[in-house]
DNA sequence: AACTATTTATAAGA
DNA sequence: TTCTTATAAATAGTT
């Protein structure tokens, strides 16, 4: 839709990538929230500029925890055959650019064995689950088993409370002092977006749904670049 | 584009939702195709159905983990800004409990390259220092930067409170029934080292206090170098 | 699934 | 980046 018809094919000059990306993000991303809204579903896009600056896009109606658990409630089996399905698309993208390539290779090799990598996933996984059951405790007492235990959590539990408390009044008063001209209502009814800054805390203390909090080293370099 | 103008708003007829909904994916999938090959990005592409069933669409040049990858490179803030929160959301999330979900099933077992080991380790690490992060909410309420989300946390602390109570209440009358021979004392006094069986549970719900959380090596050649 | 009147996206140029 | 505009493409309502 334009002054001609364009071939779909990689666009050779550079900045012409760079501009059409520009161009064609703002429509996909017009296109995506149009769609989550009439539609009334879950989106998620990700893309990555020419630059390689990221954009996500989240339909109005979801979150990233809820569509990558979605995802993930696929059975594992259609969760292996996207896997390979997957790989698959990979393999095809390297054979169309005249390599035959071992993926393996390509992939880089590393210092570390297959084996140690595996043994050091099931050690974070072990961890992870501890962590879970951990968090679990405090929204499910009921499954502490020992009556210590159950004085100690109520104990934590009173203790958390009462900073609770403490804290809301220090919420109180800082929007008192932040925000004096504006009607101040009954009791804390506060605004949503009480503050103007992105948001910066996850809300999720829950157990589960945790699949998308990627805490990792901030190097770009650390990850494969074209 | 078509007869006429349409409001973008929620489509009131179910079957009109899914019409508009198969139309418009296929249009939507065709854009993400295009922009990946016409400037050669990465892009990842996942939408539900009204009726929930899923469709992924990954670039010609992208797998899941690449772009997962990528996502995670972001910092904090920068991933914070993109995260959409709402107190719908959080309220909905506080009610579906224990529903866990595992980023690594997801991204699948089977013929795992170093890479995505690697990747997978890494993904494991951010969930573990997530899990961390949320635990310590817990015991740390005055982390917590939202009126919102203290809200919650102190309903789910009452809660957890309350169950407490009728959990220790059981406890109580278990007791009883298994050990009336002996003098039942006032309240709930009951003995340490009630139960006979080895401690079988840890009580450590707090955050810190586990001497296991190692730190992988964060050798950048452990990732992939194209 | 197809059709088609319209709206929308966008390629090229400024 | 932003805008303009000719043209291609998507699609709402209909069949």
């Amino acid at each position: 839709m334009g002054r001609v018809k364009l071939k779909i094919k990689r666009l050779e000059n550079t900045s012409g990538r760079q501009i059409t990306y520009s161009k064609r993000r703002t429509g996909i991303l017009k296109k995506a929230r149009e769609l989550s809204i009439l539609c009334d579903i879950d989106i998620a896009l990700l893309m990555f500029s020419p630059s390689g600056k990221p954009t996500l896009c989240l339909g109005e109606r979801s979150n990233i925890e809820e569509v990558i658990a979605k995802f993930a409630q696929l059975t594992p089996q259609e969760r292996a055959k996207r896997k390979l399905e997957s790989l698959e698309a990979l393999k095809k993208t390297f054979k169309k650019l005249d390599h035959e390539v071992n993926i393996q290779d390509f992939l880089g090799a590393s210092t570390q064995t297959v084996e140690e990598l595996t043994n050091q996933s099931r050690l974070l996984q072990a961890q992870l689950s501890e962590l879970h059951k951990r968090l679990s405790y405090w929204t499910n007492p009921d499954k502490i088993e020992h009556i210590e235990h159950l004085r100690a959590m109520e104990d934590s539990l009173k203790e958390s409370l009462n900073q609770i408390r403490t804290h809301k009044e220090n919420f109180g008063k800082q929007l008192i002092s932040l925000d004096c001209s504006s009607q101040f209502q009954n009791e804390m009814h506060l605004p949503l977006g009480m503050s103007s800054e992105p948001q910066a805390q996850s809300i999720s203390w829950l157990p589960g749904n945790d699949s998308q909090h990627i805490m990792l080293p901030e190097d770009p370099n650390l990850l494969s670049q074209r």
